[in-house]
DNA sequence: CTGTTAGCGCATTCAT
DNA sequence: ATGAATGCGCTAACAG
């Protein structure tokens, strides 16, 4: 059934050249006189032949392939990140690998493993823990970061801090001064980053993030079904909640609304994120836009460069975000 | 800054034996004494070596990576199904490439290349509309095809028939004889199955699917709510709608409520797929669960095992679906 | 158990 | 413009 695939030998025996100008016609095919070079194309044709990806690289030293760290796969928050960065990199002619640091035991260990089994050209990272110090010393290929990073590396970031400080705005000039916070897991980059900027504005207009109207989730759904049990527990209930994420938001919504209580006529919400089912919610939500798709796309583009330009180092970018007013949020009383 | 990795060589010359050893007792330790074992271990700690994949794919004949044709990887519905493949295909010792065939101008053109290239050990497929009889003539590499499929290849798949078919069932138990249906869209393989077991279902008990009680929709959100549209300009409404994917559901349910009408109580409402949201919205989304994860993991399975015993034949399995009640279906009136 | 010898399939010198 | 020769870095035969 499996047929031995043609060689660059037959190519080169079909088209009586030698196996250079095969390889030559194929690769530059400006240096090649226009006779031979169509003479090899129809024996590519007629053999069916493809190079062989590995031969190739190995001698060309690159390998055609980025690999993607990210944190889970399973969220699908992602899904449209890696549509971004695969529509980018498939035209540029690499392959998409992709690695889930969460199912991974060590995931450092694998990164590291990625380093220098000159398995992939660059390595675009959406964990903000991954990259130690000792770690980074190391040869390896262009590493972009895409997520909340302060550090030396290039990376592609939104800017959480001001997204949450727009949704604060947002709720503060809807009316609101008793605005609670639904955060992502301790510890967490974009947690951090969200928790300071929705603080900032809070603190602008002379009001504080409350410890007690502070809950703590994990960006996931059932998190914000679980706040909402700790919000309707409230004796003095805040009449703005802001979820640091879309999925939240849609758990703290539907639990509040099992529970009989209004949304946004009791409570106004917000999220962040902007996921597609965001708008179809009942009532639809009001939240911060992450263009998740250009995310994708810039990184690949980033990345691509620096492996172009053979640098380790390269420009970083961030990317606006913005304020989606829809349903979920109106003034209190 | 990007000092020369360390080669075999390297190793060799440290430990004092020959590069055979250092790769032998690295790939089969039990093949090589005790004491030299320990010598090039040192040596590879020392040096910081780890093996070229390239070069011992190249060698092997083997690349250690699976590819996974996705039609549209911007769909959240695969990121569960990614993250079941790659739980199991990296501990097998495969890395997961992924292409978009929707991003691609020529999907099958992007198979045959795959098929040749030597750049994959296996692929998983999930459009059905890839394989087309000329192309699978070709040598290739074990090739799974993880959707509805009625082919020769292996597949794993789920009974989408029998799923829409519980559904309908479950609308009639609930006392439902008007059902309307939105589908995928047309000529879609999802599509067609749903349709007939949905049709079959209503025909045990004497229903027929109506040609306008029968919307076409793609799948996604906002053709759910143009369904709804539709629905609402019904002089003669159906009491129940089946939807053929929890998308679907969401945007009809979303849109209905906007339009002020009550779920389930003028109209009941049940999805496929069971999306992770689709539990927390209001109401509660009674769905036809398929098991992502399991599909992935299932499949990941399936294709080392063909792998391993090289061979292009091997098992398929179908995957059941379940009814997951919960608050969108009631008794019409 | 270990070293020697040969490639894996291709791209690139260096000649011509 | 083309061909011959030479590895890329590693593993698998084959001897010993």
């Amino acid at each position: 059934m499996r047929q031995k695939t043609a060689g660059i030998q037959d190519v080169a025996r079909l088209s009586g050249v030698s196996t250079a100008t095969v390889s030559r016609a194929l690769s530059h095919p400006e240096r090649v006189a226009e006779s031979t070079r169509e003479a090899v194309l129809r024996a590519v044709q007629e053999t069916g032949y493809v190079a062989n990806s590995l031969a190739r690289n190995l001698r060309r030293r690159r390998t055609g392939s980025i690999l993607a760290l990210v944190p889970n796969l399973a969220n699908p928050f992602f899904s449209q990140i890696l549509s971004g960065l695969s529509s980018v990199l498939s035209p540029a002619g690499y392959g998409l690998l992709i690695a889930d640091t969460l199912a991974d035991p060590d995931p450092r260990a694998r990164l590291a493993h990625y380093f220098d089994s000159g398995l992939v050209d660059g390595l675009v990272v959406f964990d903000a823990t991954l990259p130690d110090p000792a770690l980074m010393q190391r040869a390896h290929p262009p590493l972009l970061m895409a997520c909340e990073w302060r550090g030396e590396l290039p990376s592609v970031t939104v800017d959480n801090a001001e997204g949450a400080a727009i949704a604060i705005r947002h709720l503060l000039e809807s009316g609101h001064r008793r605005i609670a916070h639904v955060t992502g897991p301790r510890g967490n980059v974009l947690t951090e980053s969200r928790l300071q900027g929705a603080a900032g504005a809070l603190a602008e207009a002379g009001l504080a993030l409350h410890d007690d109207w502070t809950f703590t989730g994990d960006f996931g759904i059932a998190s914000g079904a679980q706040a909402a049990a700790r919000w309707l527990a409230l004796a003095d209930r805040p009449t703005a909640v802001f979820c640091a994420s879309d999925e939240m938001a849609c758990g703290f919504m539907g639990a509040l609304q099992q529970a009989g209580i209004a949304v946004p006529g009791e409570v106004s919400v917000i999220g962040f994120d902007d996921i597609e089912v965001a708008g179809h919610l009942t009532p639809a939500l009001t939240t911060i836009r992450q263009p998740r798709r250009d995310i994708g796309e810039r990184a690949a583009h980033l990345l691509v460069d620096m492996i172009d330009q053979r640098s380790l180092m390269g420009p970083s970018e961030r990317i606006a975000v913005e304020l989606i007013r829809r349903q979920s949020v109106k003034s209190p009383g």
